[in-house]
DNA sequence: CAAAGCAATGTTACCGGTAACATTACTGCG
DNA sequence: CGCAGTAATGTTACCGGTAACATTGCTTTG
């Protein structure tokens, strides 16, 4: 039993199927079968072959099965950031999802950066997995093609894409911050300040700074109050330099919109620091219902999206193109997360 | 050039290096190595080659290479959980170090169990990573097993294991929970009380909670005002809730210690909703120097940890390790974070 | 100028699994 | 009783790369 004829001291040889085979007096197949649940073996090899396999402590080898089966296991997962709770949680609940699927989850940052981007996907490409997911953010042309050419089930996430690559989930950004700048204007703010990152070319923020500025313009409002400022993604701390400069900025406004509720609790803390109340002298409105934004004092007016969900369902959208016996064709292409205004004391009832 | 012999219409196979191959007029062996930057190949004929690997958007097979060179590039990486910034924020400074090294990153959450992380190491262990890291929480003997049986490169993060498996980095929780007290103690607490989660038997929580109850017997206090409530990670909401029993609790506390940031915010909040005063009627104190304690108000006194830094050290131990040619034996066995007391507006300074 | 050295490339075998087909030993049935 | 049918297992080849060694054609050197 504690033979060891193998004279090879170099890298400590792992265990082999072979090894496993040898002390069950089997062939590899029959201990490869044993291994699939559903594959015909007599009860007594399967128990006999399992039993050495703990034994052992053999665990297989995923590379070779892959090349043989040609099925990776991996799903590629970017997101622009995980200091974010939103995406945080989105790829937490996302990775519950695979690993009852069996799937095993490729992470990867784009740090809001579309050559970045176009990088990851190409490393992990390499890796064979059977199924993308990622922020839509625009790509470059290149992370197109080579999205195209990976012949696998694309999903975007977070923004509905202009032009979508393969299946989608999320929702209008533009919509959403203009619902929330029309509901504002109906509630009687008029000098609406609009908070954001100064870098935001490629990402959800700018498609929120339009739609607030669409829905200023139709209601014949000014949307010239605009601060910029942080690299995405934009901070507690980024808001509250700010709000600091509440002179500067926001002197005549009685409303500032900010594009996640991180900034917003910056400005709120800015503006308390300054005896500057809200809502009695300015309103402070946030997106995306970070917990925070329920725990201020006074609690922020956001936008609710739930991200856990859209992590959830893009899991679900996955079994059903990989896993379950689906009709392909019957999958939905986009599949919409619904938005919530929630009016909370940051904001004056009216 | 567009013929196609193969009668295979089923999975539209993919480009392997043997079509680069015959297109260059050379072997596969010379595709490969015009890829590896150090091989000798003819610059003509590397860049022909490469021409040809670009036209066809070739992207080499990586689980064929690592059956052959035995390296996988793979990072197995476990955190407790990433609804929770510090790690997430280590979990992405880690990614930016492991992909200058080239390696990929394996992402699991524990979920503050013992078992799954069991379950996640045994698959994937199967990708065969070249170093684990995981969280020091305890692990179950069987964890232990497989971990020594990798037989390769074990990082234990965020608490100083008791029996390490191989290398960690991190603080003792318990000497910071004991130091952050003492200092409390001195600054004329008697009546601390203690928040922690309600199961958290294998988490860094229930150190925190040991080095205040240490402390507090040392000084000849009584450690008995302990609210132990909501599932780790415990949050702000949890927090507020522990807060708003205020009579029950903390009737006759001076200082309120919080086994992280979030329940002290959340606390903090609370006592707000009802009229009690911070630091004046109560002092409030956290854990973690998350963003948002020091944008609080009050501001709230905490410990500082430097998350994203524990994450680029671990990758650059991976990185000695691994990748340069340290003598191995040199690599320290374990690296100290350090934690600083930062005391804010939510303590009073005596 | 022969022998040695070297740069560039090719050949063969193998990494550790699994698909596909082959074989073997029973079982049931006309 | 012989043959078809089936369950259990074995054999062979292959997935797509790379390690290790072989080969080829020059150049260098004593």
């Amino acid at each position: 039993m504690s033979r060891n004829n193998k004279p090879d001291n170099k890298p400590a040889a792992q265990i082999t199927m072979e090894d496993v085979a040898r002390a069950a007096g089997v062939s590899r197949m029959t201990v490869s079968r044993a291994l699939k649940s559903d594959s015909p073996v007599s009860p007594e090899t399967r128990a006999r072959i399992l039993k050495i396999v703990r034994k052992l402590n053999y665990v297989p080898d995923q590379s070779a099965g892959t090349l043989s089966t040609r099925r990776s296991g991996f799903a590629a997962t970017l997101v622009p950031s995980l200091n974010n709770l939103h995406f945080a949680e989105s790829v937490q609940a996302l990775n519950e999802q695979l690993e009852q699927i069996g799937l095993q989850m490729l992470l990867g940052h784009t740090g809001y950066s579309a050559e970045r981007e176009e990088r990851l996907i190409e490393s992990m490409l390499k890796r064979r997995p059977e199924v993308i997911v990622l922020p839509f953010d625009g790509h470059t042309p290149r992370t197109i093609k080579l999205l195209k050419q990976a012949n696998v089930p694309v999903i975007e996430q977070w923004e509905v894409p202009s032009k979508p690559v393969g299946y989608s989930i999320g929702f209008s950004n533009w919509q959403a911050a203009r619902k929330m700048t029309s509901a504002l204007i109906e509630r009687g703010y008029r000098n609406i300040a609009f908070v954001s990152e100064s870098e935001d070319a490629w990402t959800r923020g700018a498609a929120r700074r339009a739609g607030f500025e669409d829905a200023m313009q139709s209601a014949g409002l000014s949307a010239h109050r605009m601060v910029r400022y942080g690299k995405p993604p934009i901070s507690i701390e980024d808001g509250y330099h700010i709000g600091s400069g509440y002179k500067e900025h926001f002197a005549d406004a009685d409303c500032i919109f900010c594009v996640s509720d991180a900034p917003a609790f910056g400005v709120l803390s800015a503006l308390k620091s300054q005896q500057i109340r809200v809502p009695e002298d300015i309103a402070v409105v946030g997106f995306g219902n970070f917990e925070v934004s329920r725990f201020s004092s006074p609690t922020i007016s956001t936008v609710e999206v739930d991200a856990r969900g859209l992590g959830r369902q893009t899991g679900e959208l996955i079994r059903r193109l990989l896993v379950d016996g689906t009709d392909i064709a019957s999958v939905p292409r986009h599949i919409e997360i619904d938005v919530r205004l929630s009016f909370r004391e940051s904001t004056s009832s009216m």
